[in-house]
DNA sequence: AAGCCGGGGTG
DNA sequence: CACCCAGGCTT
């Protein structure tokens, strides 16, 4: 095996984590934590997992769920697709693969929301198999212990570090957990992006950012771009009893298939849908501040509008239009905007 | 190959 | 604020 590999093993042994709720070789538990831990950090996860595995604690459980249940416990997460492909595939495991998670990488793969790094993931963890992984934390190490230049997000750059992540594997399927585990745990506890503890690292010795003092240089950032502004009307709409209209939102797109407020571009069109779109007569409540919401890839300015429906409530629910109390809306799946103005 | 998709932890 | 996180899918 590579002295890489067994200086990782070594050293995860002794000063990687050991009790992370998801360090089972249960091929359902490590696939919904990797999916949860898509571009989201170990300490937010841990309360969604557990309330995730207690409500839905097998795969066929998860199959047979209605999709909005799902989409509920995820609500405050992001990245909602993560949520309808898990849900699909549990439907695709029960269907295709008789309930039991497939043990190749290839067919692990063909499952929705898993690709190349996290079917390597679960088929590593679960059943012990020699596939390399290359998330964040992979990538960070090897461009700097290899002295890889170049943004990673870039082609040529990632396939140099999936090359060099497969030459790099333990000879022995059975050190693949702790391999795996170490590579994440080095990631995220030494090697981190901003101050690496260098001394503390098992790999230092020849490690090519270290050698040259280019820590703080690699992996090569992501290009910088100005952050787009955007701004939308959310109408607060409540029927005689105090319930709040909400709307469902398109499958895919921000938000997809949350439960939200209903949106007008601009304010001096709130009425007009209301009657047109909507179908209700309404009347202006007091205002509400203005507030920014921010997104990896746009700045979304929210102007609340209370209002309240005048004379009886016309509208009759059906699959996209709903009169929610504030406990069911807050117990539904919703965005964190929404959240937070239930909670002010 | 580049853009889209959330929210929060951290310095 | 700015950065980045156990990435994958779509165009």
């Amino acid at each position: 095996m590579s002295a890489f590999a067994a200086r990782l093993i070594a050293w995860q042994r002794d000063h990687g984590r050991h009790d992370l709720p998801w360090q089972v070789a249960d091929a359902y538990k490590v696939w919904l934590s990797e999916i949860m831990l898509q571009q989201t950090q170990v300490t937010t996860v841990i309360d969604y997992y557990q309330r995730f595995l207690q409500r839905f604690p097998d795969v066929a459980s998860l199959a047979a769920a209605p999709l909005d249940d799902v989409l509920a416990l995820w609500s405050g997460l992001g990245y909602y697709t993560r949520a309808r492909n898990l849900h699909k595939a549990a439907q695709k495991v029960m269907a295709d693969f008789g309930g039991a998670f497939p043990r190749l990488p290839a067919e692990i793969e063909t499952l929705p929301g898993i690709g190349r790094s996290t079917a390597a993931a679960i088929a590593a963890f679960s059943f012990d198999t020699r596939s390399a992984i290359l998330d964040g934390n992979v990538k960070r190490v090897l461009a700097r212990w290899a002295g890889i230049d170049g943004f990673p997000g870039t082609k040529v750059i990632e396939n140099k570090l999936w090359t060099l992540a497969d030459s790099l594997l333990p000879a022995s399927g059975s050190d693949m957990p702790a391999y795996t585990q170490a590579q994440m745990d080095l990631g995220a506890t030494v090697c981190t992006p901003k101050k690496p503890a260098c001394p503390a690292c098992p790999v230092s010795d020849d490690c090519i950012a270290r050698m040259t003092g280019r820590q703080a240089e690699l992996p090569t950032p992501k290009p910088k771009k100005a952050v787009p502004e955007r701004s939308t009307v959310m109408l607060l709409i409540r029927d005689d009893a105090g319930r709040l209209l909400l709307q469902k939102r398109p499958p895919t797109g921000i938000w997809g298939g949350l439960w939200s407020l209903p949106e007008t571009g601009s304010t001096l069109d709130a009425e007009r849908h209301c009657a047109n779109v909507l179908k209700l007569k309404v009347q202006p409540d007091p205002a509400l501040p203005d507030f920014v919401h921010v997104f990896t890839h746009f700045r979304l300015t929210i102007t609340p509008l209370p209002a309240s429906v005048t004379g009886a409530t016309a509208l009759a629910d059906d699959d996209t239009l709903r009169w929610f109390t504030r406990t069911e809306a807050l117990a539904a799946g919703i965005p964190t905007p929404l959240r937070r103005l239930l909670n002010a």
